[in-house]
DNA sequence: TGTCATGTGTTGTATATACTACACATTTGG
DNA sequence: CCAAATGTGTAGTATATACAACACATGACA
């Protein structure tokens, strides 16, 4: 969770390797934060920000959403809403799924995509 | 959502035609809270309560845990831990399944909880 | 060499969350 | 009938969340 942080700044600092608009200050901007703001995230200071704002800063730096607010200790709302709407049925799949490997979930994934239902 | 205080008064008031033991303030006693606090929250004065709250109070009234967390718009913390582990996948499932059926959840978890990975 | 941009330190704040404490009128049971 | 139990109104509080505003020293670059 403190790697949150380290993270965003690991990855503006290599897209600002190539594209000199990844500074901290410009990222802040675009994202609609305080630069002194993003820094503290960056450092560890202070802990990862709302939902909203990690969603945009997953934008802007092109990571995925889920990962990146995962990394914040976050699940996205729109799953949880997912979830409220049929509390057991998604709590026992979950807590099935827990153990289960990677390629065993993603089978299943894939099922459902195909699945005729 | 303001549906969870109602439905928890009666449930109370459900078990209290054969029990004395589940009046409000007994009740409140019992899950550690202040019978006022209560109250409101059973006239929907006040939003629902934490979730540590919640789960005591579904363990009191023999309740889902997860159906109740639900009820009072949140999901259990062991869930988004779950989900947070493996971001993409989870939220992968979680979507593809958002629209299916009950059937074909069910069937899912059915295969899953049998299944031999 | 000066100015512009950069990252960061300090301080403050608005809002939400999750309750407690106490008092009071009403009801109920022996 | 009265003492105990019940539900509720009012007021207040501790903690967390999610930032903004401003100032300042350093570095780049033209």
């Amino acid at each position: 969770m403190t790697y949150f942080g380290g993270h965003l700044r690991r990855r503006r600092e290599a897209l600002r390797k190539t594209d000199r608009r990844y500074s901290l200050r410009q990222v802040a901007q675009r994202v609609g934060i305080e630069p002194a703001y993003l820094s503290k995230i960056e450092r560890g200071d202070l802990r990862p920000p709302s939902e909203a704002t990690t969603l945009r800063l997953a934008r802007e730096l092109g990571e995925d959403p889920d990962v990146l607010l995962a990394m914040a200790g976050k699940v996205s709302s729109d799953l949880q809403a997912i979830i409220r709407k049929r509390p057991k049925m998604f709590a026992d799949l979950l807590r099935q799924l827990k153990q289960a490997p990677d390629h065993a979930v993603l089978s299943v994934v894939r099922e459902v995509r195909d699945g005729d239902w």
